[in-house]
DNA sequence: AAACAAAGATACCGATTGGTATCTTACTTA
DNA sequence: TAAGTAAGATACCAATCGGTATCTTTGTTT
């Protein structure tokens, strides 16, 4: 048997990227028989239905980002380092992406929040833990003293995300990086309005 | 002839729900037939084909929402004043939305970012547009003596944007209002902060 | 009221959708 | 090397897709 989890991740990393770019709907099984070369009795040997391929595709496009994004994050030393890391992740999107399509969880929530009830509590889990990163960095920032004790992690969590988010929506629209970029520019300035 | 604008308008009304909740591609015309209690013969004839209606309804999204948030901005009087207006209709969206789905320039954007050449075009154009009429209040604030003269308004008219859209992404995948809440609170300080 | 035109309904088209049953190929084990 | 099994290919299914040709209905005009 040619063997069966190489052809597997190809599955997946060939569907994600199709996924990420023209949606999950959008997507047709053919579509990926054509991107893989596989036929469809081979996909279907591999994932129960559509459904299924397309949680397993999302949660690889999630690991990718997470392990890329976390690996930065550790390699820098401080507070400011680890929010500089963290904007430097989504103004790179532009330039050489990890994924083709923009951001997953932009492209992912925007779809199915009105649709798709499993994929929906999947990208909903991505966002929360999303959050949870960029608050840890925060509290831990207090708790090195370098952040003031009275920031509100949760509050700039929420904040940076979300300029994030609005600021990769623009600069895909408009196929240029003006607009991450000075959404990235405006919150250094607020990560320095929160510095001890 | 059984009045045909009406008909016609019943058509853009709802297909514009449809687009804007389950996306353009993935709402069929049949869709639209059981929507609106018509025959696609009937849809036919008003429209040359899918993506004519397409066009149509998003033009008719963006007509909406420029004509609600115009009429808002328009009732203040001064700079601070058409900012809230502004930051007040992104949130009003959570509560009474004026079209289901959340907004249509988030929901247009990512979806035909990557695929659909002349709905891209289109909703390039609504950006555009939203970024002008933001741009304009900064403008005419630093006219008016009421914003710092050095305030780069096409600066704060991106940042403005792109985290409100990130809230409503936010927002509307966490099923609360809270990110678009702590958005607008976090925008009312960055407006403060241009205020002479 | 008869003629006409416009609006909408019906019935169909080939292509594609997600999915499955079955067959063939390739590899492993005895 | 023969048998067994897993991986993948082939061929099909009903349902739905966007779209169209044609028919019926409705209202207007003369």
């Amino acid at each position: 048997m040619r063997n069966a989890i190489s052809t597997k991740e190809l599955i997946i990393r060939e569907s994600a990227n199709l996924f990420n770019t023209q949606g999950y709907k959008a997507t047709s099984i053919s579509d990926i028989t054509r991107a893989t070369g596989l036929t469809k009795g081979a996909i279907y040997r591999h994932f129960e239905n559509k459904s299924d391929l397309e949680q397993q595709a999302l949660r690889s496009l999630a690991k990718l980002m997470f392990t890329e994004l976390g690996g930065q994050i550790k390699k820098a030393k401080n507070y400011q380092e680890k929010m500089d890391a963290t904007f430097a992740f989504f103004e790179e999107y532009m330039h050489n992406p990890i994924y083709k399509g923009g951001c997953p969880l932009l492209n992912a929530a925007t779809e199915v929040d009105d649709t798709n009830v499993v994929l929906r509590q999947q990208t909903f889990n991505i966002l929360a833990q999303l959050k949870a990163s960029v608050k840890k960095i925060i509290e831990n920032g207090i708790k090195n003293n370098q952040v003031k004790p009275d920031t509100d992690a949760a509050f700039f969590a929420t904040i940076i995300i979300a300029t994030l988010e609005g600021g990769i929506m623009m600069s895909r629209l408009e196929r240029t990086p003006d607009a991450i970029l000075k959404t990235v520019d405006h919150l250094r300035t607020v990560v320095s309005s929160t510095l001890k």
